[in-house]
DNA sequence: GTCTATATTAAGATAGAC
DNA sequence: GTCTATCTTAATATAGAC
């Protein structure tokens, strides 16, 4: 593997272990056993090697964002479709632990995030708008508009949550938290196989 | 006012204008026009500075937390309980916008934190059971527990959502969200009355 | 590409005069 | 209580040899 790479890989262990402002140049430069100076052959310090591995997250989930549209979509490609999205968010958890103080010192992660954001609320949307189609959801548009900003509000800050609450930041929670909050949304039947869903997968 | 105030209200409002990890001792003591060493002759750094001012933030909402069991609670009480909550949060929000950061520097604050995440979900429990027993609000117990965590992690996380996507981060936005979070497992007519309610206070 | 060595900067801490 | 002045430390940045 190139240097260049390990670099991403060693920072994106140590931000997520120990929050990136708590991390130095020359700390992982220590842990990956190249000098300071080697790093900074890279990576000109710690913004252009954040932005990088933001750059990584959105290539990774790219391929989920634009979903080829389902024909039948049950509430199992829903529950698919969380899972992906919280597993790959909790592996780059450190965008979102200091998600505020990081876009505040890095515009272009800002414009970057929420560029981002716009394509997982539309991709939420679609999903929705799918499930109501189907006669699987009610609630009106207006309500469901919410829900989508509910839904992402949850899958970025509901790791967090569980670390301030001293657990271990599980994504299955993450997936979980979302089931119920979509539940009430849902027609009777539906509604059973989401609860029923979430509990089984919550407690493996 | 003492100085040991003064540095207090500007500590929170530079703090909460820039965040806490990009605002120095330095910085505040300027800001006031007092030299760095009379600040630290008030407060060693900015631990014991947090760790005052989350005193500050406990100690105004604790009569809150502790109310008294009204006898008939109608939704609008709901609602001025949430607003109450949403606007202290809002005053010392950079608390919330580096928490993860925070509780990982100042294990004290951590704790802190934790006990009082304790004492507001109890109050909201409390507050979903009243509902509850005047059969304004359907949904088991456990249905219940996730509904107040749910709420919870949207009063810490709200302002900072808002404030991701570039808008002015309102309080007055959070009680809305939560009020439509709430709103799904309302009966009927309580449900109405609760989507009505937040809108009429979001749209002033 | 990688190293060693050094420069720059900024925050935090503290001593001693008033 | 408050100031000025200085010290320590740690992170980032960069030059120049290999």
């Amino acid at each position: 593997m190139k240097t260049r790479d390990r670099i991403l890989e060693c920072s994106l262990m140590l931000f997520n272990q120990k929050g990136e402002p708590n991390v130095s140049t020359l700390e992982i430069a220590n842990e990956m056993g190249i000098s300071p100076g080697n790093l900074y052959y890279h990576f000109h310090g710690k913004e252009p090697l954040v932005l990088g591995l933001f750059e990584r997250f959105q290539n990774e989930l790219a391929p989920l964002l634009s979903p080829p549209e389902d024909v039948q979509l049950e509430i199992e490609d829903c529950w698919l479709f969380l899972h992906l999205i919280a597993e790959r968010l909790a592996h780059y958890r450190f965008l979102f632990q200091d998600l505020s103080n990081l876009t505040g010192r890095l515009p272009k992660l800002e414009r970057g995030i929420r560029l981002w954001l716009n394509t997982l609320k539309q991709a939420l949307a679609q999903l929705l708008a799918q499930l109501h189609v189907q006669q699987q959801l009610r609630s009106d548009t207006q309500e469901l508009g919410q829900l989508v900003e509910q839904i992402t509000l949850t899958l970025l800050f509901s790791l967090d949550y569980q670390r301030v609450l001293g657990q271990h930041g599980e994504p299955r929670l993450v997936v979980y938290q979302v089931m119920l909050l979509l539940a009430p949304h849902l027609q009777e039947d539906a509604r059973c196989a989401a609860v029923l869903l979430a509990e089984r997968y919550l407690h493996d």
